[in-house]
RNA sequence: GGUCGCGUGGCCGAGCGGUUAGGCAGAGGUCUGCAACACCUUGUACGGCGGUUCGAAUCCGUCCGCGACCUCCA
């Protein structure tokens, strides 16, 4: 286990904490996963990566981490009351699980696209009615829900009573009560507009619905985070995240669910990561505002004038901190590109230094940048300021490299730690990975390339430009650039 | 209307009471047959107006502008 001291913004309290798991060394950690009835946007993977970054520097500081992410796969309502995942299966003509799969798998391939880690567990709202049912009776067991038709009905004035409503989202009930008074009509079952259904009795086209002691029905959105963090994590657990716009109403009715069955509150950090914007306005799918990830691989949208490559994406949401909005553009992608290619020449050039070993003159700054980094990790996840640091590395990287400075001023053990903390920062916490290609892909490449730039030095001997230009242009338009330098002719894909 | 947050140099984006953020672009330079790439150096800033303070981008007030949530959303 490192020794350092992790802050983290907490959403109940609004204030910076130290970071003091339950149980010493071990972490439990949910996470608000997708809903499965579509392909995932942008938004979720911005959500998804920045909680990727968390868990990896808690497993980065040695602590045991259960990482649990749900999967939605029931129970979330449209306007229509139609189940999101009915919709989709009769859109489709499918079986909602086939829905459910189809989409996850989406969702799986684009996490590992992205170099997201999967979760520990990965549980499904279907997969746990019985735990949800069960809940729902310990919800009414308490006097915290009341049943009207067969639907189950969690009563926020009951609980209000007795706990704090509203915490999290800063919400005060009256106010709930004044805002809603228009729709009170609608509201039909319920004793108050601000409660909310727990267990919702099914119609008879309804696909879903299971058994339940109060009517063939099934369970209401906010539950299954509910149950599902309960069942894996415990009733009390370390750490719960999920996008800002979850606070209210999901996350505010989780902690009521949770409080109202087993009277103590369930997570002790809440973490809300920010919205991803594009060209200031924010994504939905709802209007034209959105672009899918494969579009932005391709550069096949009207927002991109390039393809950009998942690498780059996510090293472009690094560069922003996760609970800041984040704004998507084309510029700022393409500025990300660039940046991103120079911490990772910088990153093979350090990994082949080798010093002497002198008097270690710039051992301090060097080490001073390192301890930096880390440091602001250790701020709430400050990945924006952590790569500032890195960089810093690199423009003294490139000066050892050119001979700017001495590589003998380095002591042997510094320049393991640069290439240790480098490597674990790049690959282990920010999760980036250099672009892959097969190793056999590789050889004919390098076979190919010597070839080349061999037939182009022998023209250039002779001062033939237009042959030697001829095969570096036609390389350049492969993206394949070619630089000519003082020991000799090296290349590299840009991709 | 209610709740919360934000406005930083050409662009993106940290900082949040005194010290250079960083990236990209721009400018100058090194390298090159010419280029490109790469590398080095480098200028410009904190929405307006008040206030607190020895000192404010950073705290307070106010005005303007923007966004999110309050209804499904990551």
């Amino acid at each position: 286990m490192k020794d350092s001291k992790l802050y983290i913004e907490n959403s109940l309290t609004r204030q910076k904490e130290l970071f003091t798991p339950l149980n010493p060394g071990f972490v439990g950690m949910y996470v608000c996963g997708p809903t499965v009835y579509s392909d995932v946007h942008l938004g979720n993977c911005r959500t998804f990566v920045s909680f990727d970054i968390m868990y990896r520097y808690l497993l980065y500081l040695g602590y045991k981490v259960r990482y649990v992410r749900n999967i939605t796969d029931v129970g979330h309502l449209l306007d229509d009351g139609e189940d999101r995942m009915s919709k989709g299966a009769k859109a489709d003509n499918l079986e909602p699980m086939e829905v459910a799969q189809k989409y996850s798998n989406g969702f799986h391939q684009m996490m590992s696209v992205f170099n997201v880690l999967p979760p520990s567990i990965e549980p499904r709202a279907t997969g746990h009615i019985i735990e949800q049912i069960e809940m729902v009776q310990s919800i009414l067991d308490n006097g915290y829900a009341y049943e009207a038709n067969g639907s189950v009905y969690f009563d926020t004035l009951a609980f209000a009573k007795d706990h704090n409503y509203g915490e999290l989202s800063g919400r005060v009930i009256d106010e709930l009560l004044a805002e809603s008074r228009d729709n009170l009509k609608h509201q039909g079952e319920k004793k108050h507009p601000s409660d909310f259904a727990i267990w919702m009795k099914a119609d008879e086209n309804h696909l879903m619905k299971w058994n339940s002691p109060w009517s063939v029905g099934f369970p209401g959105w906010h539950l299954e985070c509910s149950a599902m963090s309960t069942k894996y994590l415990g009733k009390t657990f370390d750490f719960h995240g999920g996008g800002n716009d979850l606070k209210f109403p999901h996350h505010e009715n989780e902690i009521a669910q949770n409080m109202g069955a087993c009277g103590c509150t369930p997570a002790k950090y809440w973490v809300h990561t920010n919205m991803l914007l594009m060209n200031g306005r924010k994504m939905s799918k709802s209007d034209g505002n959105t672009i899918s990830p494969g579009e932005l691989f391709t550069g096949d949208s009207v927002h991109v004038t390039k393809g950009y490559s998942p690498m780059v994406v996510r090293f472009f949401m690094l560069q922003c901190h996760y609970n800041s909005t984040l704004d998507l553009t084309d510029g700022g992608l393409a500025a990300a590109e660039k940046g991103y290619h120079r911490l990772f020449e910088a990153y093979k050039h350090l990994q082949a230094l080798e010093t002497e070993g002198g008097d270690g003159a710039i051992n301090a700054t060097i080490n001073g940048l390192l301890d930096q980094a880390f440091d602001d990790m250790n701020d709430d996840f400050n990945t924006p300021k952590a790569l500032s640091r890195l960089f810093e590395v690199v423009t003294l990287i490139n000066k050892l490299v050119d001979g700017h400075e001495n590589v003998n001023d380095l002591t042997e053990a510094t320049l393991q730690r640069m290439q240790s903390d480098f490597h674990a920062l790049l690959f282990d916490i920010f999760g980036l990975k250099e672009h892959e290609s097969s190793s056999s892909d590789h050889d004919k490449m390098d076979g190919l390339m010597e070839l080349l730039l061999d037939l182009r030095a022998q023209a250039r001997e002779q001062k033939d430009w237009g042959t030697s230009d001829k095969i570096r242009d036609q390389l350049a338009a492969l993206n394949i650039v070619v630089k000519d330098g003082k020991e000799g002719t090296s290349w590299t894909i840009n991709s």
